[in-house]
DNA sequence: TATTGTTATACTCTATAACTATA
DNA sequence: TATAGTTATAGAGTATAACAATA
């Protein structure tokens, strides 16, 4: 790097620059949706299924890039809180779907969901907001 | 949601393609600097140290976002791998510098993180590349 | 009084291996 | 043989509280 173009701190790289806004936008989407006893994890479970019944726990995982051992807790923690059930599907599947209370829960979820995406691209100066999703879903191969 | 635009995935959702990509990219960058020993965390410390004389554990922490009782094993690490030593500044501050070792070992971390930096705007279309910066900066407060 | 560095601790997320049962 | 669901476990990142020593 150019001496002269140091930067005291590392937000030139968009790589890192990347991580940071993450983190930080996650940051606080994490703390609305935990006033309602959510987590994220919870929070995409539910976005993910929310009319459909035919997804199960391996599905759901890949969709969300969480592994099949790493979904249990997940799903144990919204059995748990009644906000989804498991239909077998054979004797060897099962679909996770809501439970009428977890359709109700959902609305709140997309309540808070939709305001902190709203929000997230109201940051955005206007001209760079059209690039922002594409840019990010090149990055996801 | 309309239930005509239900996407079966959430990658609709910028704020869910954000996690998504940084999860990705971070997870190349990781593996490429695992492979020399060393995690994000390590290799953002020597990069923001690099050629300075001055900043405490706290200093680094604020730059980087971790939290002072946090940068103890980070910087424990960089130490028991000789890449990094403590100079008093006082006699309640010491200034984190690299060693010789973690000067030599910097010039590797750059040839790495140069590389990923590149790619990772070179995997973004022309068009959108010079928004992503400025759009990643402007959720950063 | 505020800050630095530290210890201890707990929680979340993630990764891997292995097992049973079923497709 | 491959897949679904699970258990157990370890690693890594992060958060909080508390403490002694020093600014």
């Amino acid at each position: 790097m150019d001496p002269a173009s140091a930067d005291e701190s590392l937000l030139h790289l968009p790589g890192f620059a990347l991580r940071r806004a993450a983190n930080v936008m996650m940051g606080k989407l994490t703390a609305q949706l935990s006033e309602m006893n959510l987590r994220l994890s919870d929070a995409s479970v539910m976005l993910l299924v929310s009319d459909r019944n035919d997804m199960t726990s391996a599905d759901i995982g890949k969709e969300l890039d969480i592994q099949r051992a790493n979904m249990v807790p997940v799903l144990a923690r919204l059995e748990e809180a009644g906000l989804i059930q498991r239909e077998p599907i054979d004797r060897k599947s099962q679909a996770i779907m809501l439970t009428p209370a977890g359709v109700r829960k959902l609305a709140q979820v997309r309540d808070v969901t939709d305001r902190f995406e709203n929000e997230l691209l109201n940051r955005i100066p206007a001209k760079h907001r059209p690039h922002f999703l594409p840019a990010l879903l090149s990055l996801i191969q």
